[in-house]
DNA sequence: ATATCCCAGCGT
DNA sequence: CGCTGGGATATT
């Protein structure tokens, strides 16, 4: 009689296990099961998922201890080795748990309807016959050269806005499907940039049934589906935000990220704090693919990649085209300082408001740009100049146009007549500017013009965006005030005027990169009037009262590497990257005190672990108050070779601590 | 997530 | 001395 065998697994619970421990957990089965299938564990009391990182395990607990049996398998091999490879990597670098990275690989299982839309998924693609240029020819053939040897480095395509970059990603698909058909593709865009249009131009040159979308806004089952279709190989073109980098790809050759300075790529609001372009280029290695990043304004950090041959630049020039030629842009900047000379109080300078004048008068479109909704910044009391603040978050509160303030951080709305905690009067004065008060502005110098104001607090309404959209191109806006929201992929062929009324503002936040940020958002606005087809020559008015920042200059000259030499040597000077990394840790708790102990208590266990290191104090967070947790934080600068005396410390702290690795910002 | 362990703080 | 509540800790 055979005695019943038993198997021994090293399984990864999906659940937080501190860092200093292992993070997999061993069990007994009656089965043998690969790598990479989906169980069930006890764990403790419950029942929970879980991993399997090996199997045939020896271990080395002792045979008198008893192992648990697993629950049960929920799906064999439902992760690829270079899946668990990518999630160690990520864990290890990011100081993120194994099982809580690991959760981010997994789709919710549903029962996925076969799709009735399969028939409209017949249609052929229909490719348009367009010649390359020399430059688009040469890049394709960069980046396909050598398609069985992928030792290459990766690249970098930088090329101004309708240079052709997209023609170069097709085309190098097309070339290296043709060399294998059972190749992947995965494209990376922002989370903005996703959109049915996006994928149109895809589908323009592939079968739409083997391009999918993958990306949190799908529906649970098309998500599945589209994911269970990336791993059976069915599924050639991915195209997805920063989350495909966790998908179950079969048979990966080529990377794209596109648009590639965008922040949306890092995740910064929850753990793991990952880079998808980090994470991008560790997948390329795992899967020996190829990848390409592409910018027409490239990140600080790519651009130095290709300076120390790290990453291979390849360069497109502006594409001209007889009947798509680009209008001319004239950018010029406006010293508001000398407005209060001429007795201008507005915020809108005259330069702006003869420019607007002019629009109005042509049948044209404007936007003015304000990075700031509400009426102001903040308000302050008209008798003591405190300044009114959320009593949950300490965020200073903005008036809105009902008369009572709103906290940006917790969504708290005061009474209509709140009070000053110091001194209890009830009168404000607001300081500043947001959406509201730059709309009624310009409602009183154009009383006849129809104006838009775009900003979170009238967003939220459904479809939103699509309703402003067609209102827009169907010239039922003249002038349209908004926030960021209106910096992405719009455009307007009567869209003639930008007015960024308090360019400063976008510098006022001290971050190591705050120059970079402000650098592509004015370009990326800048470009809503200079696209391609558009009619009528465009013009930005930057309004400011530093008109001698360096960066004012770059950007109305269009020159990124003026900016980017800059840039660098400022970089240089305060050890920022990409000179150095920088780690952010927060910690945050309902306790003040302990809050100021256990910050205190890190910061000397950091500076004493090596001398060579920058830490700065404990600092309050820019948000020093969050939901009644208090929140302090470090900031540290280290060299790699500093990365293991780091990795020591940081894997060890309690919980109640966050760590950022590479944060986007220092605030 | 949750049971359990640990200990400060307190009452007898 | 024991009881208790809260926080930290371990979970195979």
């Amino acid at each position: 009689m055979l005695k019943k065998t038993k198997y021994l697994l090293n399984i990864v619970p999906l659940t937080k296990i501190p860092l200093n421990r292992e993070p997999f957990f061993c069990y007994f089965s009656t089965e043998n099961i690969s790598v990479g299938s989906l169980v069930s564990i006890p764990f403790s009391t419950r029942i929970i998922e879980g991993i399997v990182v090996e199997n045939n395990a020896r271990t080395k607990i002792s045979p008198t201890q008893n192992l648990k049996n697993i629950d049960k398998i929920l799906e064999k091999d439902f992760l690829t080795s270079q899946q668990i490879a990518l999630a160690e990597y990520l864990s290890v670098y990011y100081f993120a748990p194994l099982g809580t990275v690991l959760k981010n690989f997994i789709i919710k299982i549903t029962k996925a309807k076969i799709k009735t839309t399969e028939k409209n998924k017949q249609k052929t693609p229909n490719p348009p016959t367009i010649d390359l240029t020399l430059a688009q020819k040469k890049a394709v053939n960069a980046i396909t050269q050598g398609a069985e040897k992928n030792k290459s480095l990766p690249y970098l395509l930088y090329g101004p806005s309708g240079s052709g970059k997209t023609e170069v990603y097709i085309h190098s698909i097309l070339k290296l499907k043709k060399h294998d058909s059972q190749n992947q593709f995965l494209v990376l865009v922002p989370e903005k940039t996703l959109t049915p249009q996006a994928m149109e131009r895809y589908g323009d040159y592939f079968n739409p049934a083997e391009i999918v979308l993958f990306s949190s806004s799908l529906k649970n089952s098309d998500l599945y589906s589209n994911w269970q279709n990336i791993k059976s190989g069915k599924a050639k073109i991915i195209i997805g935000t920063r989350m495909s980098v966790f998908a179950p790809f079969k048979q990966l050759a080529l990377i794209i990220v596109d648009e590639e300075q965008d922040m949306s790529f890092k995740q910064w609001e929850k753990t793991p704090r990952y880079d998808a372009r980090t994470v991008a280029e560790k997948l390329a290695k795992i899967n020996d693919c190829k990848i390409v990043f592409g910018s027409a304004t490239p990140s600080i950090a790519s651009f130095y990649q290709t300076q120390i041959n790290k990453r291979q630049l390849l360069k497109l020039p502006e594409l001209e085209l007889k009947n798509l030629k680009k209008p001319p842009l004239t950018t010029t900047i406006v010293d508001m300082r000398k407005e209060h000379w001429i007795k201008n109080y507005s915020c809108i300078s005259k330069k702006l408001k003869a420019e607007i004048a002019y629009a109005l008068k042509n049948g044209l479109q404007s936007i003015l740009f304000i990075n700031r909704q509400g009426m102001s910044a903040f308000s302050i009391c008209n008798n003591c100049k405190t300044v009114l603040r959320c009593p949950n978050c300490d965020h200073a509160l903005i008036y809105n146009n009902f008369g009572n303030y709103k906290c940006p951080s917790c969504s708290y709305i005061s009474p209509v007549i709140p009070e000053c905690s110091k001194c209890k009067k009830i009168i404000f004065k607001n300081i500043g500017l947001g959406t509201q008060k730059v709309e009624k502005e310009i409602n009183a110098l154009f009383p006849a013009a129809k104006i838009f104001r775009i900003d979170t607090e009238n967003a939220k309404e459904k479809d939103f965006h699509k309703k402003i959209y067609q209102k827009i191109s169907q010239g039922e806006a003249d002038i349209v005030v908004g926030t960021q929201m209106i910096t992405k992929g719009w455009g307007f062929p009567k869209m003639s005027l930008i007015g960024i009324i308090d360019a400063d503002n976008m510098l006022a936040l001290p971050s190591w990169n705050t120059q970079e940020k402000a650098w592509q958002d004015l370009m990326q606005i800048s470009g809503r009037v200079s696209r391609p087809g558009a009619i009528f020559p465009g013009t930005v008015i930057i309004q400011t009262y530093h008109p001698e920042n360096k960066l004012f200059k770059s950007v109305s000259e269009k020159n990124y590497i003026n900016f980017y030499e800059q840039e660098l040597s400022d970089r240089k000077i305060l050890s920022y990257p990409p000179f150095n990394k920088i780690a952010k840790l927060i910690f945050q708790d309902y306790n003040k005190k302990k809050v100021d102990l256990e910050t205190e208590k890190v910061y000397q266990l950091l500076i004493f672990a090596d001398n060579r290191l920058k830490v700065t104090a404990p600092q309050d967070c820019f948000s020093a108050k969050i939901k009644g947790k208090f929140r302090k934080q470090l900031i540290i600068k280290f060299d790699s070779f500093l990365e293991k005396k780091i990795a020591a410390i940081l894997g060890s702290l309690s919980s109640g601590w966050i760590v950022d690795i590479d944060p986007i910002s220092i605030i």
